[in-house]
DNA sequence: AGAAGTAGTTGTGTGTTGCAACTATTTTAT
DNA sequence: ATAAAATAGTTGCAACACACAACTACTTCT
């Protein structure tokens, strides 16, 4: 049962990991201006430059009502834009607004500069280990 | 600038293991009658074995107040145990109840057969590898 | 044209969270 | 020894996040 006890270890070393990304994404957030599912948002709206309501909430993870609000909230800041399709009028196109994208730029470049300081810190010969590694663990999620 | 390049390929790729540990969550949550952060605690109690508040808020990244709400949440559907220190009074230990127990027993298991199931999909040759990977990131997070 | 399906919004209820103000207790400093 | 400072925890408050269900508006299928 070696195996039981090193499956163990994983769920350690990523409960671990879990936790400073909690750190990380707490301090992230206090930047913007935004509450925390409002930068979520806008990352994933700025990523795609123009999507739907549902994809939207599909990509996060969310109930469309939810996503309905969250975007409501994001237009009465004016950082998004939100307009009917012209093709099919009962799709909505959500869009950053001049504001919204200066948000996801800085989120962005945050984020970069993050992750950029972590890969620095990685030894040289290791990064691409790393990075292999994640591939592996991801398809092991399945 | 090819560095810029695969920090940001690291970026990525712990994004999307966010997304697959997120789901994980909240498929672990339904099953045992208890929210979210109540879980959570459960499972933090359940560690300590016997622990203050502050102790347990500090470990789960929460203020103290919120805290003390769970905590009272979780005394009120009888899976922990609040008692006041007898050594310095104004401490209270925190337990879990037998229900408690149980319910963290499961979820410790679920867990633990959950990640046994992704270490089996995982190479037998890339393990090593893996778990040598997130220490070294992990310390790279610093 | 009517039925069935799809996109999005709103009503409602629950849970989560932090800050600030409070009580109770213990420790420190004068 | 007693007043002041520190510490642990609780409660008032206000805002956010979230999902389910019921709804409107539009489009596609038959």
């Amino acid at each position: 049962m070696e195996d039981g006890v090193s499956a163990k270890e994983l769920r350690e070393i990523i409960r671990q990991l879990e936790r400073k990304l909690g750190i990380l994404e707490k301090n992230e957030m206090g930047c913007c201006g935004v509450s925390f599912a409002q930068c979520h948002a806008i990352v994933e709206i700025g990523r795609g430059k123009k999507v739907s309501l549902n994809l939207l909430a599909d990509s996060l993870g969310l109930d469309s009502s939810t996503m309905s609000r969250t975007v409501n909230n994001l237009v009465n800041n004016g950082f998004v834009q939100r307009e009917l399709d012209p093709g099919d009028r009962r799709y909505v196109t959500i869009q950053l607004t001049e504001s919204g994208n200066k948000v996801f730029q800085h989120v962005e470049e945050t984020m970069n500069n993050y992750f950029q300081g972590v890969w620095e810190r990685i030894p040289n010969d290791k990064r691409a280990q790393i990075l292999d590694s994640f591939q592996i663990l991801l398809t092991a999620f399945q």
